[in-house]
DNA sequence: GATGAATGAGTGTTCATTCAT
DNA sequence: TATGAATGAACACTCATTCAT
């Protein structure tokens, strides 16, 4: 029997692993990772069952992709925006950062959700690493910016990487439920309050 | 017919649900929440599978019970020990029921798993509501001595309740790493500055 | 400790069973037969669960109980109206049941419903035997009231008995779905064609 | 590892939903449909539990396609038989086509029963629809058959639609009750009555 | 690499029935 | 008589994983 061309070819191997990603990705957002099946995401991605043990040793595996490849993806573009913007001062170069991705995670509260609810500790390493990502060969992500910003400026920190990891904890676990809840207070009321807070731990 | 007397009558009808409870935390603990069956569960208690179903409707129903169970214990524990020391300054009361809780939870690592990974958000409530709690027909949880404290000791702050929702958070979400795995540093090493960090949130 | 004394005595020995089968008529017709529990039944009867089987020994026990009774009352009300009639005629004074039984369930879809999906074969029988029911010790049943008819009226069938069994099979049969899905046409416009036929039925 | 060779390739691809159907019709025969898990089914079929949800969503989708297919069966038969046969007459032709049916339920009570008790509402317009059903492109299932038969041979009958109705009625009601419990007389003494009555009905 | 039919252990839940009080 | 807590067998259904093709 003859084989149809079709016009799309979506059997193109490349794209399997892809379409995986994408359609598992819209499927945790909508239903959550539990009531996903991988049944689930392999109709969706028109693609056989088996292919999915391919690439994936399973559900689990994919989900941390998911939330490492978002997070790289949030914290570039802050980064770039950054490095347009004219701050000079650090404390507010890293406020503009927690800013940016409060915005982004504010207009996307299921990515929000998606990311905290699934943070396990296995993952939260890899998260971390995240914001050591290297562009061009030099160390430019969120974390060593941070590391070089309190060296070039002077700043007095008696353990630079744990003040980060503070603001980082604070940051995160406060705005959760201020974006998804507003409890205790909206996040636009909570953010100057915030803000205020990390600019005295970074104070000398 | 004679009936066997048995040593400890593990019918006692009131027993049951106890019995359920106590045997769930074991295996929550030790399995964690998701790969503990009810049939596990009633295994251990000796009741039949139907009767789990008389005290709760599922497996996360109990859970919940549990978790509000143990955190009004353990903040319960707390404030007895603030009354019997001599504690005076805000700040310092503030902090010591911090470190006790914190230094309980060390000592019961798998009880802070269980806590942390499970407060949802519709836990999460009724968790505050722990730090509410009234014993003798005054308001004395966590939660009402702080708000008491900051208006008698004229601590001035804008807005006390979103400070002490900022300090729950930061405390539980970065304790909780420093704890179970030492990292970024270990919780003995992490408690000097995080009650550093307090006491600026707490001044003036 | 004093006992309530309650205004309407609900606990009153002989209104328990008539509790049981009032709420459990009343679930079978709403819900039906198979998704009503005995729960259900006594928890409406305001009744242990252990008294349901004092006196029923299951479900379908009380439930043959049910048609029997609902099926009786139905046709004496036809009996009586037709004696207050002045209809003579034998072969019309069937017709004048018929047509009083079909527009009482039409009135009462829900009742048909009952008695048709539960007419069982065990059942059938009790059925039949309520159309010989006696009332003050004379054969007054609709049976005994047809074949006296018969024999009174020098109507002329080869099997009296085969001839009213073909008679109730195919009123019961044909209205069932005409009533309750107006298929293939309305009772309202079935009834004449109906009649017609039964009337040949009883020709000579 | 050398696979023995089975005798009767129980696992042939298409032969799963065949001996699901097969078994399940012996023990829904057997046993009822209410007392059959799916458990028995798949057991008889030698055929893993999931395998019975990959061809049906339940055991009621089962029995329907069950009815529906012996009931085809079983008038499919009857057409046959009857082009076979020399008769004219369009009452006699009716009558053939009831007879053989009645014949056939008479040897097999327990498809009489199986069918009988399960023609809900739900299946019953398929199982007319049974009756529609087309050979060799030409309308030829009993339904058809006997409207042509009206107009063709000049039967005048104010609405045949209902009047089939009432005769499919008629016969399966009271059959039902004389095959299987000979009351209230046995079908071979019941037929020619009934014959007899529906000659009437197909009279002008 | 890719498929998807087949698997079967595992789950939560129901509910008729019992029996000590 | 009456109770209702307790039982546990039975149930339908799910789904990650395998493997012959």
């Amino acid at each position: 029997m003859k084989k149809k061309i079709e016009l799309v070819d979506t059997n193109s191997k490349v794209d399997k692993e892809n379409r995986l990603l994408e359609e598992a990705f819209k499927l945790f957002m909508s239903k959550g990772i539990k009531d996903t099946s991988i049944q689930d995401i392999v109709n969706n991605a028109n693609v056989a069952k088996g292919t999915f043990y391919l690439y994936f040793n399973d559900k689990y595996e994919l989900r941390d992709v998911l939330i490492i490849k978002h997070s790289q993806k949030l914290f570039n573009s802050a980064l770039k925006k950054l490095e347009k913007s004219n701050i000079n001062d650090f404390s507010e170069q890293i406020i503009f950062i927690i800013d940016y991705v409060i915005d982004e995670l504010t207009k996307k509260p299921l990515l929000l959700q998606f990311i905290s609810k699934n943070l396990g500790l296995g993952i939260y390493n890899k998260f971390i690493a995240t914001l050591h990502s290297n562009i061009n060969d030099e160390k430019s992500g969120v974390y060593d910016l941070f590391l070089k910003g309190v060296s070039e400026n002077n700043i007095k920190l008696e353990n630079p990487t744990v003040t980060l990891f503070m603001i980082i904890e604070l940051v995160s676990s406060t705005c959760f439920t201020c974006i998804l809840y507003k409890d205790p207070l909206p996040i636009k009321e909570y953010k100057p309050i915030l803000y205020k807070e990390i600019r005295k731990m970074l104070e000398f």
